[in-house]
DNA sequence: CGAAGAGTTGAAACAGGTCAATCTACGTGG
DNA sequence: CCACGTAGATTGACCTGTTTCAACTCTTCG
């Protein structure tokens, strides 16, 4: 597709906020963004935090082109930065692409009902033992389950972030790691964590779930199976 | 669109259920259906409460033809039945099909971001607030916003239920309506609800919110704003 | 080396959940 | 028409998880 640019940006970097005029959408090859509004009363609240390979911003062009969020910069990214105009468009004109965004919908609409479960299903240990989950390879591979332990994975941001991310308070957080600690024979340095029984730590965090994990959903953001 | 049919349900039939193969996808109407999954540990989790003019099932195109969620009639309904066949054709074949319901996707979606935020910024009669300004006539037409006190209205199902929807136990429902009643100047009997000060109740229900009252939204059934 | 920010820990307050008892409204059968 | 049974709704007492506020530690980076 052509009219399409790299952008690179920093920690911090605003790629836009809430209500501004929308003239372009992103597309994520490295890096993570995090996705929040304002509340009256002056707080932040969190929709998302994406990884590598999601889209944002391009459910302006059903906002009367205005976005419907605001979007931060929280680890250094490189995005692919393309028109919404055109955007529109091809939505318009090629079926194919308006049906795969349909699809892409689809999912993410499934991974927002997942979320809503969670948070109210489940308690904090166990909201972070889902998101330890979903950064194993075993989260996308099924194969990978059985085999492959101790399992070492990095924090891809900061805890502080991660909390508000699970909707919860920094203390909380700490105190909820702590508690995961004591239940699944896990070992925590910094931001590295060490998974030594990966079959306990998804039976002591899935538990109040509605379906097994791992989903094999290479685009799933929210959900822990 | 031809090969439609009419069903009609009392309280307590069930729709569909999780897993199963998708034939039919509906449109409620009148009556109130409830989406609904079971978790692993047994309990239910509501996804959602729709009301007249909401589409269900049809997201079962987008899961391999299995239906992403259980389906219970909990006010008797007319809804109109048609095949999930004919929509997959339809959506590959009419460009301003697929782009039509790409709208109503995107729709759906901002709502349930809208209510992730409820359920982590809002306490629980704040909720009940919103829940109630969603069904007064000024939700939909501002200018009705700064006449027209007191207004009545009925809740529309069971206070269980109602409870369930917003996240709550029922006797956390009945003690957080207890205390709105206090903060904000309503009559509460029964199902009938008065609200003797619009204002004072937005004020109370919305100020932890992300936007103002009203959305202004004909199909917003998860908003308060 | 020192400042700043992130992370952790403790104590107290609070919201909501749980369990049990009671109350109310309403439809049924006598 | 009234007594009864049932399901929904409410209330009380208690318990648990989370938040809040404050103090302290650790890490990082100039």
């Amino acid at each position: 597709m052509e009219g399409y640019s790299i952008e690179r940006h920093n920690k911090g970097y605003i790629a836009f906020i809430y209500g501004e005029d929308a003239h372009r959408y992103y597309i994520i090859r490295r890096g993570w963004v995090k996705l929040y509004r304002e509340t009256l009363d002056g707080s932040q609240a969190i929709i998302d935090i994406l990884p590598r390979g999601h889209i944002f911003g391009e459910t302006a062009v059903f906002e009367h082109n205005t976005y419907p969020y605001s979007a931060e910069i929280i680890e250094p990214v490189d995005m692919i930065s393309l028109s919404l105009k055109k955007l529109n468009i091809l939505i318009q004109d090629r079926p194919d692409f308006a049906l795969s965004m349909l699809k892409s919908m689809a999912r993410y609409r499934k991974q927002q009902d997942l979320e809503i479960e969670h948070r109210s299903l489940q308690n904090a240990p166990q909201r972070i033992g889902c998101f330890i989950l979903r950064l194993t390879p075993a989260h996308t591979d099924p194969n990978l389950r059985v085999k492959a332990v101790p399992v070492t994975i990095n924090l891809p941001y900061d805890k502080t972030l991660i909390a508000a991310r699970l909707g919860m308070q920094p203390e909380t957080f700490s105190r909820a790691l702590t508690k995961l600690k004591e239940h699944t024979n896990i070992t925590v340095k910094g931001a590295t964590i060490e998974i030594h029984d990966l079959e306990a730590l998804i039976a002591y965090a899935c538990s109040a779930c509605t379906s097994d994990f791992p989903c094999q959903d290479l685009n799933c953001s929210s959900c822990c199976n």
